[in-house]
This record gives C-alpha cells, sequence and structure tokens, in this order.
DNA sequence: AATGTTCTTTTAGTATACAACATTTTTGTA
DNA sequence: TACAAAAATGTTGTATACTAAAAGAACATT
C-alpha cells in the first residue's frame, strides 16, 4: 500500500538522503522557519554526521525550492508568500486534473478495487478524528488515482507539490465541517472514475482544490493579519 | 567614490553550478550518453576540480530526473524510454496549457510588446536556417509568455521540462516543413492572446504541443528501429 | 560622539584522506 | 576444464583539513 515507507531493512540509504528527507520534514512541519539560517557545522553537530552529506542534502532542497542560496553567505530556508502559494496551487490543479483525466482512460480494474479500498480507509480513519492520520489517508486516496495514471513524472510532482503545502493541509483539516465534504468527493471521483466519466471527474477534483485554496488562503491570512 | 563590489559579487558562480551546466549541458546535447557512467574522479580530473563540486552536482542532477543513482555504485545517465518521453510531454501540455490561459488573463500591454519583439525575432531567425539558433529563438518566444503568466514556480517546471526535450527538439526542427506551421501558430497565440481569447489560445498550443509529440515519436522510433 | 579602520571570528568553498563496499580477476582445487 | 573462494582493484560514502571571504567587534582618530 505504502511503497514509499516499506522500509526494507536491507536496503541502504545514503546519510545524505536521510538528512535530506529530515530536514525537508523539519521545513515543512515549520520546525525550520522561514527565513531561518542553515549552518553546516551546526546541522552536522546536531545530526551527529559530517559536513559533506549535510552540503548534499542542501543541493537537493535547493532544486526543490525549499530553501535559497546565498553565494558565500550560506543556506536559509525559502520564505512562503501568499503568492508562492498561489503559484504551487494553481499548478497543483493543473496536475491534478490531467492526473484524473488520464487515471479515466487507463485505470484497471485492481486499481479500481485499491481505490475503494482507499476510500473505504479513508472513512473509517475519518471517524477517529485524528487530524495526521487523515492527513494521510487522503494522500494515499490520491496517490491510488496517480499510480492510475500511468505516469511517473506526473507522480513525482504531485508528491512534491502536495508536500510543499503539508502545513496548509493540516490546518485545513482541522476544520471538521470539511470531513463531509471531502468524503462526498472521494465518493463521486470514484464513481466518476469507474464510468469513465472523464469531464465529470475532472469537474469535481476541479471543486475539490478550489475549496482547498480559499481556506488555505483564510489560513494565511489568518496567520499574517 | 567607492567602488562598487556588487557587480562582481553576482558574477559569482559557485564551482558546483559550473559543474552542474556542463554535465547538464553534456547531458541533454547527447554528449554523454543514456546510461553511461559518470564517475567522479574521472570527471573530477577533467574539468580539473575536486570530487566535492562533482558530487554536489550530480546531486541536482539526480533530483531532475537526469541521472539514476544506484546506491553503492554510482551515478549514470538516465535513459530516455518513449514512456518516459511520453510521460513529460503529457505534463508539459497541462502546464502550456495553464501557461497560455494565464497569460491572457494577466498579460500587460509592455509584456504585448515584448512578444510580438519576440516573435519578431522569430520570424527573422528563420530564414537563417540555423536549426540551434532557431531552437532557442522558439524558447524565447515560450519564455515571454511563460513569464507574462506570472507563476515563478510554473516558469521554472516549464524550463525544465523544456529542457528535457532539447535533442528532440533540434531533430524536429530539421524538418523545414515545420518552419511555416510553427510561425503560423507563434501569430495565432499572439493574436488571441491580445485579445484575451483564452480557448482559442489554449487550442493552439495543444496543437503545437500534439505536432511535437508526433514529431518526437517518429524521431524516437527511428532511431530504435 | 561619530566615523573609519583593522583585527578577530565565523562560515562557506574546495581539496584530500580514509573507510566501506562492490566487482572483477586470479588462483587453487575438484 | 569448470567452479568456487579469496585477493586485488576501483568506486563511492564519509570525515576532516585547509583556504578565502564576509560579518562583526574593538580600537583609534577626528
Amino acid at each position: 500500500m505504502t511503497p514509499n515507507f516499506q522500509v526494507n531493512m536491507n536496503e541502504y540509504l545514503p546519510l545524505r538522503d536521510v538528512v535530506f528527507n529530515t530536514l525537508r520534514q523539519a521545513i515543512l512541519k515549520g520546525e525550520l522557519k522561514p527565513g531561518e539560517r542553515l549552518m553546516e557545522i551546526q546541522l552536522a553537530n546536531k545530526l551527529g554526521v559530517s559536513r559533506t552529506p549535510i552540503r548534499e542534502a542542501i543541493r537537493k532542497l535547493e532544486l526543490e525550492g525549499l530553501v535559497l542560496m546565498i553565494p558565500r553567505k550560506g543556506a536559509e530556508v525559502a520564505e512562503i508568500t501568499e503568492k508562492s502559494l498561489r503559484d504551487v496551487l494553481e499548478v497543483r490543479k493543473a496536475l491534478e486534473e490531467l492526473s484524473v483525466q488520464l487515471a479515466c482512460e487507463r485505470i484497471t480494474k485492481d486499481m479500481v478495487k485499491e481505490l475503494e479500498k482507499a476510500a473505504e480507509d479513508f472513512r473509517r480513519i475519518l471517524k477517529s478524528g485524528d487530524v495526521t492520520e487523515i492527513a494521510q489517508a487522503d494522500v494515499q486516496f490520491h496517490d491510488v488515482i496517480y499510480r492510475a495514471a500511468d505516469n511517473q513524472r506526473l507522480m513525482q510532482l504531485l508528491n512534491n507539490l502536495g508536500e510543499q503545502m503539508y502545513r496548509y493541509r493540516v490546518e485545513y483539516l482541522k476544520n471538521p465541517e470539511v470531513f463531509g465534504q471531502l468524503l462526498k468527493e472521494h465518493e463521486e471521483i470514484i464513481c466518476h472514475i469507474r464510468k469513465g466519466e472523464k469531464e465529470k471527474a475532472v469537474k469535481i477534483v476541479c471543486e475539490h482544490i478550489d475549496n482547498q485554496v480559499a481556506a488555505v488562503s483564510d489560513v494565511i491570512r489568518t496567520k499574517q493579519g
């Protein structure tokens, strides 16, 4: 179910990737705040490694746009403005549309079953009320759609864009009113995908994202204002 | 008068970025072929630097999908399959659509002028017949549209996706029949953007990309078959 | 007191050394 | 001759040392 987290004990992970994931999570969860400097020696000591893996991890974060490099000065966590978030969401909407369109065309019987199972899991976890778990279950559901779309590159980009919004998605889910809405949207999406009704499925996804855009904008404005 | 050191600052590029650009160009131009191993010491000697900047450059190429890392083995130039290219083009089409849509909504008078100038340049360079220059002028034209869309993230992704196709775009342009077609499409796009005719502009762009998909697929099949 | 200069400290940029691991080759035995 | 085990070779992964540059503090000069 979760190929990304099925960690094989025999599988080797270079330190740079461990550091990369650690720093990324820290940034996305807000533990490292925008504007904060990332000092190599300090981070190296804190994580118990040398500067080399730290540097290589920062190079990757740089290309992801999560950190900003200032020549001969160092790296700092990139600022997140309302505009930068709007930018991300515009792109994400276009790509979510594409993924659901492709899923309609390419989904297999097995994938439909997986999708139904993901929706079932989501429904169950929704009752628990644990925001983190709900967010994860929501990601799972969308991940099945991404895989059904059968486009590696698209999946990679969507995962990336999704993670960029991590902290805001959690805020958004703290409002229990959206639960029912989300569930309904999931059901509708499944229904349309199963029947291959491309236009209708795309329409639902658009609304889905638009709702998020509105909610997230609220969160941002509230935080800043 | 105190000399201005800020200009010098801007001219400074870390070695890793020089290496990054160099390797990237080499891969995109086909000098480094798919499957070829990237050995750090060898590259370091060749470029006259130490291993560190080479490694950091490879980290960035890795995240761009241009090289594939095999743990404890090293980096190799990523294979380009017909499927991986189809994947890229599907995403690119969705994002080009988005960019032209946004451009219709947001373009300024100055930008319209820039766009006309870019089209004019393209027309002029087309006559020279130099494929590399034509490709560059085409990129310029699209770049103006990207900027008019006023979405940083979108621009970054489109530039990246565009570069992935560099070598195939050049092949595509070797067929002089496409020149007239391209020019016509540019004119039409400008016309529609100026009038803010979103749907029509999007339609042209779709055709534009679809043509490229067909042409590139041909090139791939010919090379492989 | 304000300003300018120099020295110290800190940090990134780069090179190199060393260890862990994988692959290949060689050698010994059946 | 074939096959397996062990050594040799080469490459990456990680740590550290060295250099250059920028920021900040202290001191001197006006």
